[in-house]
DNA sequence: CATGCTTTGTGTACATCGTACATGGATAAA
DNA sequence: TTTATCCATGTACGATGTACACAAAGCATG
């Protein structure tokens, strides 16, 4: 009887309730509702995390207006529940069954609002490349517009590392929000009387290079996860291979170069993005100068 | 009796055949010897993909010396066979089970030699940095020698794709052939008169950009295998989204540009990483300048 | 009010995966 | 011959995405 829940737990569905405890659905429907009415347990929609039960709607349906479109469960909030957890644990721990948990529903129900667990992660994508901020339409030069748009997609996968997974250079997504980015980054470059083709190239080139950076966020994250070791840690742990490898005489540069770090070699990932976006940037300088010269 | 196996196919083990034809252990022993004998069969080892079973090791006991150590399953073919795997279908269709099937042993055999599927992936990218050819030391200049150095990479990259899968910028692979590589470009780099951290930067950004391009190789062969389209036949498909984007008038200079190109877009990757390479390398170039004026 | 239809939510089941564990067969030792 | 050791394998478990059928409830029509 007195269940052992923690304090912010979500409950199971009145089904899994009722198999749960070999009692009939309707005790179960019953037990809930007179812990709802008692107020120790809570029927909130929008955040699952806390107590949160999806509420049986007959109750609700006699407050509110009748329409059939009054419903507890929507593509929408599908979408944020997944969001969330591929935030905080990876796409590799998204899974349908946990949404469903997440959201304290039924696994199947969540394939009444999603296609497959595909279109589900692609609707992720849309939603997420929607919080870019809209682009500053600075009529400056190219460079600091290029350099801001940069930054906000790295902002962006920073936030939401597992967008790193989605697309293909060859098979771009056409997501209204994307194409902003796109058409900003080649506005810039429009300016500079640019071969169309080079235009293009340029700004595939400064998006691969955000993405190919914004990969190893993640890869960062899981490694930490999976291994329990921080990178310090991780590094330690490496140093016997590591010397043995020096010691070989083989890699006299490398030998050199690590030897003058005193605490090793430790890439911060921010930092290096910025170097490496300024050092493209230069590229594009010259590509551009060598374009204006002819 | 007469089976219905295919030209090519692989046999399975022994086991498996006594089970499936409800026969005893050793008929199915023995009825292979015969096959074997007559020529019918072949115990090859190195390839599986023609007629191939994985001899009983008995007959072959006699015949070699003793030691235990002669055994017809190895760490090494184990990893040979999952590269195969990765590379014709992709590290997502590499499984332990496909592996074993394509050795024609029992899934669970592998486990003898290969810890877990993850250090399997590590003996794989191993073995397959292992393929890079020697660097060329040529005491040219620092541009050559790199340029040569991330197209080497590159073409590994596009014979293995799946390894793009595996490292992780903060938490290198100490494999002794990418050390090789690592020590080429930061050799040539030192003698540049950089920092060490710049020429670290530097060398680990040429590495993140080779590998950045070379993720979407993977991506796209995926993307045609799972949709059954070819590029073009995909960009069909994505016309009418696309001409209606167009059409909002949102993005004029994106609009401009793919009606510029009568064809549409068709981004050929192994073109657009030589751009890429050029106008990287002019950044590198720009920032070893400015280093050298101070 | 009764009866059937439609919508909505759910449970079950299947094929796939990595792999822990125990077993079965063969070889070596006594 | 008996015993012990080791290699190879089958079984099983808990995950996954999702097809399918069923149950409950709302609604329309008689």
């Amino acid at each position: 009887m007195g269940g052992d829940l923690r304090g912010g737990d979500r409950l199971p569905s009145t089904r899994q309730l009722a198999r749960q405890w070999k009692v009939a659905l309707a005790t179960a429907t019953k037990a809930l509702a007179v812990l709802r009415h008692e107020g120790l347990i809570e029927a909130r929609a929008r955040s699952a995390t806390t107590v949160a039960v999806i509420a049986k709607p007959p109750s609700r349906r006699q407050v509110h207006e009748a329409p059939a479109s009054q419903q507890h469960l929507s593509q929408r909030k599908i979408v944020g529940a997944a969001i969330e957890i591929a935030d905080k644990e990876g796409l590799a721990a998204l899974s349908m069954r946990s949404v469903a948990a997440r959201l304290g529903v039924a696994t199947m129900s969540t394939y009444r609002f999603v296609k497959s667990k595909e279109s589900l992660v692609l609707m992720m994508a849309d939603a997420a490349y929607g919080e870019l901020p809209p682009s500053q339409k600075s009529d400056g030069d190219w460079r600091t517009q290029i350099d801001a748009e940069a930054r906000t997609l790295w902002t962006l996968y920073r936030k939401h590392p597992w967008l790193t997974h989605i697309n293909s250079l060859t098979r771009p997504l056409l997501l209204p929000n994307l194409m902003a980015h796109a058409e900003a980054v080649l506005a810039a470059l429009d300016r500079c009387g640019l071969t169309q083709a080079i235009s293009l190239h340029l700004h595939v080139l400064l998006y691969s290079y955000v993405h190919g950076v914004a990969i190893h966020i993640e890869r960062e994250a899981h490694a930490e996860a999976t291994t329990g070791l921080s990178e310090e840690a991780w590094m330690e742990t490496q140093s016997v291979p590591l010397s043995r490898l020096m010691a070989s005489g083989a890699y006299p540069t490398f030998t050199a170069l690590i030897t003058s770090f005193g605490d090793g070699y430790d890439l911060r990932l921010d930092d290096f993005f910025e170097f490496g976006l300024t050092t493209l940037l230069d590229g594009f300088a010259v590509t551009i100068e060598r374009s204006k010269q002819r």
